[in-house]
DNA sequence: GAATGTGAAGGTTTTCACAGCA
DNA sequence: TGCTGTGAAAACCTTCACATTC
């Protein structure tokens, strides 16, 4: 019985680790889980697990736990991951071509199917058999594609510009590599990869290592 | 007046952004910014600007606003981003070679002071200028040349090990680039960076547009 | 007058605790 | 008996509102 109530952040992230852990208890055979294992897999508590899977649905059975396969399979179709998506990725220095050859993404259904740069000596060239076409063609590219995700990597002076075009290509999803807030209207999603931010996070815990909690 | 109690993870974060923006309002010369300003360049609240600051003191002047580069240099002081960190890298493939050369973490004062990988090949060639070593020693050469952040971008297969002869050289800042759930004893530090999650979050976006609040 | 600093209020997320069911 | 599903309680975080200071 699920409401439709607002999902929380960290409850949709919280699911993409119980699904990262389902996928790992089908591999080893196991036809059950219950949501005290669930949670000590993922270090969190019992409550939580159940709290979170319930506001999809009522997936266990009392007295046994959750079937695994099962659970993976629904909890892949809330996070999407049961179908392809197709992805572009503007900007490929040294993080867009790392991510062009990073597995995770595949395996798990992002098809990169665009190169984008703004760079005329890369501009035509061949990136491990996909071909990188010109910034300039951005938002018609995209639409003639139907690219659904965006992934920026590009400079932060050029990232606005950049995720304006994604936009008007009607494209409702942007991951954001660029340390920069993007400003989309309603209705796009935005996430932020800050690398930078994450490492001063931890030039803070050592150096008040009083007001953080540990790891 | 600042109260030992925990600063959430939300508030450090926040603290990051304010840095930014403090760095950018200093270059444009501006010699004092309110709270409300600050708030509007990183699309937050004024009140919340203004309670997560008070956490670390009083910075600025009723009536006024706060030093644009007085609260800069405090703030760079809270994050520890007014000193170098010594950083090393563990896993010299896509997204280790990327980072390598990922020009904000030079900016901020985060050093990349050696390389690791267990690809013999790979093991005494220079990259970037730095020699990779091989992995086999992580323990002795992080504590031999004080190392105190390491990032780790291996497969999910040896993250967990890696990660735990990095905290045998008593090391308390970890990044980890891996998609697995590292175990760290308490008093280390741990921050993890996963590119698939944050796709997920995207895909469940659009799966799930009725759930999902805006960007 | 203008804007900070901060208790108190309001809202959200997590945890508790137990009823309900296999 | 064992474990889920869920209201209620607790903890946490954000916003409000205003006294306070320049």
């Amino acid at each position: 019985m699920p409401k439709l109530k607002r999902i929380s952040e960290s409850t949709i992230s919280r699911l993409s680790r119980y699904y990262r852990a389902l996928v790992q208890l089908d591999k080893d055979n196991y036809e059950t889980v219950s949501s005290k294992d669930l949670a000590n897999l993922e270090h969190l508590t019992p409550a939580q697990v159940r709290k979170d899977l319930s506001f999809f649905g009522s997936f266990g059975t009392r007295g046994l736990g959750y079937p695994v396969r099962e659970l993976k399979d629904k909890i892949a179709r809330i996070l999407g991951v049961d179908q392809e998506w197709n992805v572009a990725l503007v900007g490929i220095g040294n993080i867009g071509s790392a991510l062009v050859s990073y597995k995770e993404f595949a395996r798990q259904g992002f098809k990169i199917k665009l190169l984008f740069d703004n760079d005329q000596r890369k501009i035509g060239s061949n990136h491990k058999g996909i071909v990188i076409r010109d910034v300039a063609n951005l938002t018609r590219e995209l639409k003639d594609n139907h690219i659904e995700i965006v992934v920026i990597a590009v400079p932060p002076q050029q990232a606005q510009a950049v995720c304006d075009d994604i936009v008007k290509a009607d494209v409702k999803a942007i991951l954001n590599f660029a340390p920069i807030n993007l400003k989309v209207p309603k209705g796009v999603s935005l996430r932020n990869e800050n690398m930078a931010m994450e490492l001063e996070h931890l030039s803070f815990c050592l150096v008040n290592d009083h007001y953080c909690e540990q790891g």
